[in-house]
DNA sequence: TCTCTTTTTAGACCGTATCTAAATTCATGA
DNA sequence: TCATGAATTTAGATACGGTCTAAAAAGAGA
């Protein structure tokens, strides 16, 4: 089930044009945007949509479970649709942030932080993608 | 040599009182601090200081290698005397950012992630100290 | 259709970081 | 010692990300 007003909907969330003209976006975007790229985005389909509508939207999604932030830029919060556990590697040249699949790392040694409950981690790489 | 006058004379940079109290700070805090944080602390010992100075200081010192700077809070970059590879822990109740040598955990299969040439990488966990 | 609730909106507001231009400090050498 | 110019510091302006507010608009239910 890919149609963003069901998905809404089966989280509860009326779904507003604006709410699923944002929902359709970030739920397939593999860029991991910024509220303001996102707001720049959706724009084409939905011009008089306002700045506070995108943050209170994605806000919500975050909530609901559907999209998770991470800190991963300066100065700025990204929006990830995967919410599962995996890595991130930055291009550092282009600041392009990419998707690792949790399984092509493996990490030891979380458990035996005397001291820390780890509840969860995650791999951050930087480099250069090789095309 | 843990003398921050002769740390900065060594890098050439002039040792005024604003850098030495800057740099006398951040290179021994553990707590990984904000630029306001820091302008906060420093105040103490030096009143009329100014932000701008604060910001072009902590600059300086990254660009001189004496200090890194990283992404781990939401909203805004923090200070790190510890220049080496190394990991963090983040307690989610409090904010505090912990450091966790390098050698506590091992990551595999950073090597083999094709079409990305994994220049570096911190392991970035979330969870609770334990006292 | 009427009414109440939810949602959206513009713009104010706040925090972080940089920039600008003037003032101050400092090194240097006459 | 003093004059000069370069380096540094400073206050305040500017820019941008993000939240808040209060009013307008939209939508659901009677
Ligand atoms: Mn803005
Ligand atoms: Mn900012
Ligand atoms: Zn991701
Ligand atoms: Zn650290």
């Amino acid at each position: 089930m890919t149609d963003p007003v069901a998905i809404l909907l089966r989280c509860g969330v009326r779904p507003t044009s604006q709410r699923v003209a944002i929902a359709d976006y970030i739920l397939g975007a593999r860029s991991h945007p910024s509220a303001d790229e996102i707001l720049a985005h959706v724009k084409k389909t939905c011009p008089a949509i306002s700045r506070a509508t995108v943050y209170n939207t994605l806000n919500l999604l975050v909530e609901k479970g559907l999209v998770t932030t991470q800190i991963l830029r300066e100065g700025t919060v990204v929006f990830d649709p995967i919410v599962d556990n995996h890595h991130h590697f930055i291009d550092e040249q282009s600041g392009r942030i990419y998707d690792i699949p949790w399984e092509a790392l493996r990490v030891s040694g979380t458990a035996d932080l005397k001291g820390f409950d780890v509840r969860r981690f995650q791999v951050v790489l930087r480099g250069r993608r090789r095309r």
